[in-house]
DNA sequence: CACATACATAGATAAATGTCAATGTATTTT
DNA sequence: AAAATACATTGACATTTATCTATGTATGTG
């Protein structure tokens, strides 16, 4: 039912946008709250809570909450299967280009 | 003095869109002109064309032209590249892969 | 040269995106 | 209960993006 590159480039557009790249760059040290990332970020909060709906989303990153706070990470299985699908989009066959006449 | 983030999205801004994916899929069968692409995607040709300038430009597609066509590949180079950036944004092992065995 | 082919560029337009201020909601504290 | 805190939602706005039609340019062919 899912269109698989409808899904595919959902996930790449949690990595195509500035802000995304610094949130998931903050939680390469671990799981952190929301009020922390905003503090990182010159950004609104509202802005903040977009980008997370977006990464959140894609399931790269997983959310927890806790209280009032919300604690963000990465989701590392979704990170190796997203590594895996780029792989496979890049890695070309080891065959020859196709120069046959073409129209 | 480029800004990394800012360079990192323009990458990955290659893959979030379904229409590259598909050529990124179309070309991992080898080169192929512009022309063949356009028979096999249901858009016009200013429309590939304007895809095919943001899949070169993030270095994910090397062109070459030859005559009054246009061929395009995958930048192997460039995905290997883009791989190691991904992992280390998300924080993966390296995965299995089968180019290990042979290097 | 005149024409056809392959692709690029320009301009228009609708849709998607990123951002913010204002406001709402859930939770904790006093 | 009232206030404070942490975050979500709404609505507005400017920018970017994807797409098309129309046209331009380069290259090959009669």
């Amino acid at each position: 039912m899912s269109r698989p590159h409808s899904d595919n480039a959902k996930v790449f557009k949690a990595f195509c946008d500035e802000t995304r790249l610094m949130v998931l760059e903050l939680l390469q040290g671990g799981e952190k709250c929301a009020c922390v990332l905003l503090e990182s970020l010159d950004i609104t909060q509202p802005t903040l809570s977009h980008h997370m709906n977006i990464l959140v989303e894609s399931g790269i990153v997983s959310a927890r909450k806790e209280g009032r706070w919300m604690y963000y990470s990465i989701n590392e299985l979704k990170g190796e299967k997203t590594v895996l699908l780029l792989r496979s989009l890049l890695m070309v066959a080891d065959v020859q280009s196709d120069r046959t006449a073409c129209c």
